[in-house]
DNA sequence: TCTATTTGATATGATCTATAACGATTATCA
DNA sequence: TGATAATCGTTATAGATCATATCAAATAGA
């Protein structure tokens, strides 16, 4: 009993609006006594120290601009994960893929649908291994992936270093790639 | 056309076995010519320089370790975020715990449901506003919380000091919280 | 050959995230 | 005051994400 929600639940989503007012005519709430009352921004606490919370938050924000900056290419990170794999693994087949991006064989067949279906990759059936599907970036593809890296260049880390600096940034890139290694 | 994934997509998930030997009797496959065919590890390229994607990998480990620490009081890194909330901030609504944690109001629900359901906290109808709840900690739920910090400062945050230094993880925390609230 | 393993795929379930709408209650304002 | 709008917790629901078991076809190993 007490059963779990499973094994990575986590209170941070989107947050659209943490800010006190909200909505039309700027309600502002006054108790009997004449003081604001819940107006008093909560205390975030020992939060602020958590690094799990602290790094749930930074991912979703990451992950909603970068959707938003490759936008008029419609490519989700995970599509554009895909993508740089395969321009730079040419010949793999559709488990290599997957697992070096943890992607679990079964999830990777309805995103290898939605991409080849827009023409990005195509499955090749390999000729030394009949069960396999070589997967292979359409010049299509290419062009994509040439212009979302373009975007995210100017647009998305670029806004990163304007944040943080460029050292900053490289630290933090080894940072959290030495976490994920390592930890 | 061209549904994307939501919002959200990305690809990386836990990622049990990235390493090429799997499975019993160690297979180690050799195509005709003798060379070891399919056991170069993949390349990742400029993945390791997608803020993105090492902020998911890292965040994905961080909470898998987390539940780990914490798995003798069962607690999800949302269940510990909500109760050091509540400890932080006496007297709060449901509404106003959910939004400050990124939750939306629907969903916390059940949580709520699950965290009454053990005893860790009650819901109290309020006097001045008989619409909202005010949500406290119980007794038995102080006495999990203090025990899970405990655990997530003695065996989570601390073996993070270890692999990053003290100096660095503040650094990081900062960086990450400016990302967070800036970005 | 016979057996075990691997590949891509299907089915399925649990969890997570998000939106709409409802009854009860409170706030606003003509 | 009375009518209307907004808020609170909740339910219902849908879509995404993550995970496991299993299958047929193909291959590998004995």
């Amino acid at each position: 009993m007490y059963r779990q929600n499973g094994v990575r639940a986590m209170a941070v989503s989107k947050v659209r609006a943490v800010s006190p007012q909200k909505g039309p005519r700027a309600v502002r709430k006054v108790s009997g006594n004449g003081q604001p009352a819940e107006a008093a921004p909560l205390q975030i606490g020992e939060l602020s120290e958590r690094l799990g919370y602290l790094l749930k938050r930074a991912q979703l924000r990451i992950f909603e601009d970068f959707i938003r900056c490759v936008e008029p290419l419609q490519l989700t990170p995970a599509q554009f994960s895909v993508l740089l794999l395969l321009e730079k693994n040419p010949g793999r087949n559709q488990t290599e893929i997957a697992t070096t991006l943890g992607i679990l064989r079964p999830n990777f067949v309805a995103m290898l649908d939605g991409l080849e279906s827009r023409e990005l990759c195509m499955r090749i059936r390999s000729t030394n291994d009949r069960r396999s599907h070589i997967l292979q970036l359409t010049d299509k593809g290419r062009a994509i992936l040439a212009r979302a890296k373009k975007l995210v260049a100017t647009k998305h880390e670029a806004r990163l270093s304007d944040l943080l600096g460029a050292d900053n940034r490289e630290a933090l890139l080894a940072m959290l790639d030495k976490i994920a290694r390592e930890f």
